[in-house]
DNA sequence: TCCTCCAACGTCAACGTTGACGTAACCGGC
DNA sequence: GCCGGTTACGTCAACGTTGACGTTGGAGGA
């Protein structure tokens, strides 16, 4: 019950002394190693057990020569955004098969954090490296990168060569909620979108275009919001789009908050019924509410799968090119995106 | 942009050589210390650039004398769950005021799991823990902790002595939930509620029960379930209820996922505007519900706080009595708490 | 002038472990 | 009985860093 300091950690020195053989045969016997008898390896077995004998990770990877630290890092951009949790639990999973652990940070998608938690991270030494980008100049992740550390990154692309990538089809998913949209009728199609600085709004935004260049629908530019930063942002700009002389029929809003947002301007004038919605990022509940909400759902799980694969891959000695896997994204109906336009 | 077994990493020795000076002046001059003079430290910090020196923090803890890893481990149940996603972060954010990254890891409430990881995290020497209790025996936490190892538990408490924890007032707002029902002047309140091995799930049914006490309503053991597992289970123990001769007027659901679960079922039949609802547990759109959802919502940030302090505070040295830690839970009510008894 | 003291360095060993290599004992074969 | 090979150990040094403890030179005081 004292603090740590009471009782110090037995070592391989004592197993060793208690089983009456050298600390090397202790190391053999610990790591299966061939070239111990089985008396022997019974023998310190046993002291290791009377003891509670732990091998000290730190000090086995710092003398072994493949140096491995049998962690990684992952840095997201919120822990607690359920979407950056599903990704690093999916990590995690494929991580404990190769007994590997992992150490988790939040970068606020600000550069200099993340260099911050990158250093960090190197300072431990970690085997590999996921992340998601922060906003922004790569340079941090490009040297880390350039410096041999294995890397992956999720959600958002790299800016440098050399590193392999997983993403969704943010650009061909958001042309096919447009081209929903148009084909029941829609000519008045507003996007609602994140941070400009952010990859995934910037493809989702393209997508958007497509969509409309598709259908031969006109870019109206009054119809178009970005840099919503959260809900209430998106309430706003919604507010401003349904007051316009001809407000928009339908809204796709390209992230989970902005949905939200969105919905709940639909909701307050009572418009929810009217309007046809199709969101980007799906979320819980969304089937409860009234109309469901029609999203565009991300395959979250394979996007973590895929990424620790890639990631222990190259930490397993893979030479091969740079991948860049796409995860698709699926349209979901549920009610919202299947508003016709009124008359 | 080859595999990292390319470069080699630059040691202390690199940089001593380049800026002709002695490992141990480079020590200094990388940790602050004092007896550099002003000429020296800069030669060592350029050479340091130079070469992209980062020193070793797993050989630095090894060889310190406080053996700090500047690494604490978090185990929750699930990582992917808001609930432990919020926790997680919480205590990242506290960690990151020390310059701490956090192991992350999920336990999937299993002993063995969670055994396993604790020993993972043991090997790495972490310089604490913050757990989140598998249901049945803790045994392995208790050894842990006998060792020596910092520890604060949350969201649930420990069965041994000597351990700080940071729990939710589970029982206290239950009881006012049932208060609060009772209040409006329903008398049969149904309670509904997760596995029954769980502490929180027992905390939460002892609270139902001081409330039905409290107010002279007598236990109907027909309006009780429990050991529901997930949405699916709560759904169909909900039907039941509904079909009793005399079925409840409130339901008191005592987990998010049971929530959710018992909120289908109201709707499918149409009586969520007729049958009161209180939910342990806020969640996301809670308000955008139709009617919205009353719920006591627990402080997962201040939880999550709590126990970083309280495990900082024991690696520093703190060696004041074990704390247990109560976050209140508050009822927020958005109206289907607020649905009075037919009639 | 000499001695003390301190700042600014350096030397050495050790943290716990494992790679490289040495060695003694034993086995089978001729 | 001797030789080559193998098995079961042990010895030693090193991984990158820092604590303990030197050493040096110069400032300052008596």
């Amino acid at each position: 019950m004292d603090a740590r300091s009471a009782r110090r950690e037995p070592t391989m020195r004592d197993v060793a002394a208690l089983a009456k053989v050298s600390t090397k045969t202790v190391s053999r016997v610990i790591n299966d190693l061939p070239g111990a008898g089985s008396e022997v390896v019974e023998r310190v077995r046993a002291a290791a057990r009377t003891l509670g004998y732990r091998p000290n990770l730190t000090a086995s990877s710092l003398r072994r020569s493949d140096r491995r630290s049998a962690t990684i890092g992952v840095l997201l951009e919120d822990l607690s955004n359920p979407f950056d949790a599903a990704l690093l639990r999916a990590v995690e999973d494929r991580a404990r098969q190769d007994g590997v652990l992992v150490l988790a940070g939040s970068s606020e998608d600000d550069p200099d954090l993340q260099r911050e938690l990158l250093t960090s991270l190197a300072t431990r030494r970690v085997d590999g490296i996921v992340v998601m980008a922060a906003g922004g100049h790569q340079d941090a992740l490009q040297q880390e990168r350039e410096r041999g550390t294995p890397m992956v990154l999720v959600d958002r692309p790299p800016t440098f060569d050399g590193t392999d990538s997983v993403t969704t089809t943010n650009r061909d998913s958001s042309r096919d909620a447009v081209l929903h949209l148009a084909g029941l009728g829609h000519r008045r199609i507003a996007f609602l979108g994140d941070r400009k600085t952010l990859w995934t709004s910037q493809e989702r935004y393209t997508g958007y275009l497509e969509g409309l260049a598709h259908t031969g629908l006109t870019l109206r530019e009054e119809l178009i919001r970005t840099d919503l930063h959260g809900p209430d942002a998106a309430q706003t700009a919604t507010a401003t789009l349904l007051d316009l002389a001809e407000p928009p029929t339908a809204l796709f809003t390209a992230q989970n908050l902005v949905t939200v947002g969105a919905m709940r301007t639909l909701r307050d004038r009572e418009l929810h019924h009217r309007t046809a919605l199709i969101g980007f990022d799906d979320f819980p509940l969304a089937d409860m509410l009234d109309p469901g909400v029609t999203v565009l759902r991300q395959d979250v799980p394979a996007l973590g799968r895929r990424a620790a694969e890639l990631i222990f891959a190259r930490i397993a000695g893979d030479q091969s090119p740079p991948a860049h896997a796409v995860v698709p994204a699926t349209l979901v109906h549920r009610g919202s995106g299947e508003v016709p336009p009124p008359g």
